[in-house]
DNA sequence: TCAACTACCACATTTGAAGTGA
DNA sequence: ATCACTTCAAATGTGGTAGTTG
């Protein structure tokens, strides 16, 4: 396995250097000098050198999985949309280095359009037919971890296998809203919590797009290709494997078949026997994670303070942290929508989550979504610990090298070491002996370290918060694609081909309703500690102070 | 007429509770 | 009483397919 790292060159002093592996996918901002501020041992605000060398590295963000994308991407790949949503298959995993381990972040994924052309499949091909349909709202899918410090990101890769795409555009239960039949990327956001105690520190925002992940949102697959491609590399499709014969409908064709000739019983596997020989086929395929180098960019507050227009995400934390309640603008947003969408007292009370959400369009019951609780934790350790258990399976995904030394280094609740702050994913370790086939969900992996180090931030509704807003395109054109930025020639080049860049500041406009929309989301962690009786509705600055400096 | 969509199906996997024994 | 482990049923995710819709 081979593990694309930034150069090691002083980072410093190469200001928007290309990166040579990314060199199409980021560049070094100037003023990386800048100290940032981490307070996590000190109290003078003064970060020691490993972590100002750790944190002056740029942040970088590898697709997993990379060639089951490229299978899938060189048909051409279809996602699958229904009212109720549906998963993605492969799904968007990532891992991420660069962060600062003691910094908060917000993990976002969302999916933009990937042109202006509405397609239909004919025969054995693509075809556009015709322009976009109305643009949709955006809808975002936090995940789950959300917030989390950047060590805990950059421990495992973060996996967004559950989230789910529909075309119904009323379901406001968390899911991603697609047109069918038109093209979509993933988009991945990264947004830093502030500084509490450097004002001058707004955080940070990026932002990487996969244009290998590309899809065409579709309500039944087209191409039969990408439905076997799925059969093989699915667990969940394994019961299609062998062109169906597993299943009912085909046993009792084939028996009926077999019955009027001299055929041997074709379904002579038991389903047993149809897992081991598929995972001996996955062994065959070696189906290696990639870590391909993605993107990579520095996430240092100093490039942010030198933008002429600072992302709205940044100053939606600055704002909150540094006066406790919404900015100006955010307030005016607020009002806005107040005027137009309010009538009932609440409006009164801005920085109330529930208000906030009354506020919108979308905004109908619960604005508070407890976390899932998708962990079985009592469960775990002796699923790990079992040498003889015994029908269970690696995916492929889950036998790279990478993902074995994450998952092993969780099961065990000693402190880490301090090597261990960025993962060295080229130490061979031994797969535990007993796992699931599907991947683990890394919400488990965290959870095994039996740190309460999320216990504030429950329950979290970022994603739900989220999705209930529809952002208002400010600058829609003629079709209505608010969000869209004008294409480039470089969108229609293919993988990585394409250039993938960082946008680090898009006009500001275009997330007025953003700001406000993590305003929202701010202002309901604040109302969710109140709730749990934590802490009260203090300043989010008092409280991140508190938090890093270990009160 | 037909492409796009929906609902339901059977199968595989995951999850979590209940049961068992040390 | 506790813990580790197994068993089992319900829940969930999957593509196939027949019927519906516009």
């Amino acid at each position: 396995m081979v593990m694309y790292l930034p150069e090691e060159r002083p980072v410093l002093d190469l200001p928007y250097q290309m990166n040579h592996l990314a060199n199409n996918y980021g560049y070094y901002p100037q003023d990386c000098k800048e100290p940032i501020c981490r307070t996590q041992h000190s109290t003078n605000g003064r970060m020691s050198s490993a972590e100002a060398e750790l944190t002056s590295l740029p942040v970088h963000v590898s697709l997993q999985d990379r060639e089951l994308w490229d299978k899938f991407s060189g048909i051409g790949t279809e996602m699958l949309i229904t009212k109720s949503g549906r998963r993605m298959f492969p799904s968007c995993k990532v891992t991420v280095t660069g962060l600062n381990p003691k910094v908060k972040y917000v993990v976002i994924m969302d999916m933009v359009p990937f042109d202006n052309r509405k397609y239909k499949w004919n025969k054995d091909c693509w075809e556009v037919n015709g322009s976009t349909d109305p643009h949709l709202p955006n809808r975002f899918f936090v995940h789950p971890d959300s917030p989390a410090p950047g060590e805990k990101w950059m421990q495992y890769p973060i996996s967004f296998h559950k989230l789910k795409l529909t075309n119904n555009t009323l379901n406001s239960n968390g899911l991603v809203v697609l047109h069918s039949m038109h093209k979509y990327q993933p988009r991945l956001h990264i947004v830093q919590s502030p500084d509490p105690c450097n004002p001058h520190n707004p955080g940070g925002y990026l932002r990487f797009t996969f244009p290998e992940a590309a899809f065409v949102a579709v309500t039944a697959y087209q191409n039969q290709e990408i439905t076997k491609l799925k059969i093989d590399n699915n667990p969940f499709a394994k019961g299609f494997r062998d062109n169906g014969l597993n299943r009912k409908r085909f046993r009792d064709k084939e028996t009926q078949e077999t019955q009027d000739s001299d055929g041997q019983d074709k379904r002579d596997l038991t389903p047993n026997e149809h897992a081991v020989g598929q995972s001996q086929k996955d062994e065959d395929v070696d189906v290696t994670v990639s870590s391909s180098v993605d993107c990579s960019r520095t996430l240092n507050f100093s490039d942010v303070a030198s933008s002429v227009t600072p992302n709205p995400f940044i100053s939606a934390f600055k704002n909150l942290s540094t006066t406790g309640g919404p900015s100006p603008q955010q307030t005016h947003s607020i009002l806005s929508l107040s005027n137009r969408h309010l009538n009932s007292p609440r409006e009164a009370r801005p920085s109330s989550l529930h208000s906030l959400c009354a506020a919108l369009p979308m905004a109908q019951s619960s604005c508070v979504q407890s976390s899932t609780a998708d962990t079985n934790l009592s469960r775990l350790p002796s699923q790990i610990s079992s040498p003889l258990n015994h029908h269970h399976h690696y995916s492929p995904a889950s036998q790279t090298p990478g993902r074995s030394i994450i998952q092993l280094q969780s099961y065990f609740p000693t402190p880490p070491h301090p090597s261990r702050q960025c993962p060295d994913m080229e130490l061979p370790l031994p797969l535990p002996p007993k796992l699931s086939r599907m991947q683990l969900p890394e919400s488990v992996l965290r959870n095994l370290e039996m740190t309460p180090v999320y216990d504030y931030i429950n329950p979290r509704p970022f994603t739900d918060i989220l999705n209930r807003i529809h952002f208002r395109p400010l600058d829609s054109g003629p079709t209505g694609k608010g969000l869209q930025h004008p294409h480039h020639p470089e969108q229609f080049l293919r993988g990585s081909e394409r250039e993938l860049r960082p946008q680090i500041y898009p006009a500001v406009q275009e997330y007025i309703d953003q700001q406000f929309t993590l305003n929202s989301m701010l202002n309901s962690q604040t109302e969710h500690r109140s709730q749990m009786d934590y802490v009260s509705a203090r300043p989010l600055t008092e409280y991140y102070c508190e938090q890093q400096t270990g009160k």
